[in-house]
DNA sequence: TTCTAGATGATATACTATAACACCGCAAGC
DNA sequence: GCTTGCGGTGTTATAGTATATCATCTAGAA
């Protein structure tokens, strides 16, 4: 499995390649890539951690780009519609998306000593879970899979 | 799958045998089950829908059981730490365990229309998501598996 | 030009959760 | 019996998360 947040690697390229990707996505499907929404993404690519929409107000505040709560939500509705970023519904908080354009189901993993948070290669076969469901005529729409605990990284220290 | 929510049931059963399990196993394990969590553990069990800490408020002050939020916060991390109920990430809310006295990683289908909820029961192997994750060396202490969409009494109708 | 849809600005408020301290009762140990 | 300590409850205050509503603006369509 993929855990790059986990691991040491290029993170310019992570932002760029964010940016890149919602701009292509908006221009193709004739949405507004505005510069609130591009800041926000840009905030939330900037590190592999969650910001809580109030963390995200503040970087907005202090840049003159907005500062009441409906400001963060609307951008962040609006980049978690579009696939751009995810809601972490166990911290709830939201975090960039990683894995391009396509639409998939998500599964994160988030430490909660370093509080990195990767999001998981899940694989395309549903889960025993979801196809029972389906099996049993529950029309699944959307999914939320977290798993909390130690990275790698925090697992090596014993008193973490 | 067993699907009780959805489907029609002896629902004086369920209550009745959630509180029995509480009371058995407090009393094995030196536990107060104290009049505010018993009634607590009623309310839930009362519906499969999951209820949020402030409608558990509500009953609590109409029968002069307590009116403020700690309180309910109380009974119900009480009745979540010991696996009575269950924390619904998705809904900021809760719901009583229907799966007796054993350790378990639920899983929780949640009826977007009805409102209702039903606990799954889950294989006992690990999802690939989980294994994989252990696997690269995250540990693994909880996991939230919740899915949203239509069960069947509502899919039924195109309407909604 | 006018109309409209989508985006933003701003105010107010609703909903969810916890910190902190006082008090009470019960059971363990003297 | 006393007292001491712990777990539970009562209460106040406040922190943190989210949305409803209405006004305004702008760009593109008609």
């Amino acid at each position: 499995m993929q855990m790059k947040a986990f691991d040491a690697h290029d993170h310019d390229g992570c932002i760029s390649a964010g940016i890149l990707a919602a701009e292509r996505h908006c221009a193709e499907h004739a949405l507004q890539f505005t510069p609130v929404r591009r800041r926000v993404l840009e905030i939330l690519l900037s590190e592999h951690k969650a910001l809580g929409a109030y963390d995200i107000l503040e970087h907005l505040r202090s840049e003159g780009l907005g500062s009441q709560p409906p400001v963060a939500y609307r951008a962040l509705d609006f980049l978690v519609n579009h696939g751009f970023a995810h809601r972490i519904e166990r911290l709830n908080a939201f975090i960039a998306c990683s894995h391009g354009e396509d639409a998939h189901t998500p599964a994160f993993l988030i430490c909660r000593s370093c509080k990195r948070v990767t999001e998981a290669e899940t694989d395309p076969t549903m889960s025993e879970f979801e196809r029972a469901a389906r099996c049993a005529g529950f029309v699944i729409e959307r999914t939320v899979r977290e798993a909390e605990g130690l990275c790698p990284n925090c697992a090596e220290v014993p008193s973490v």
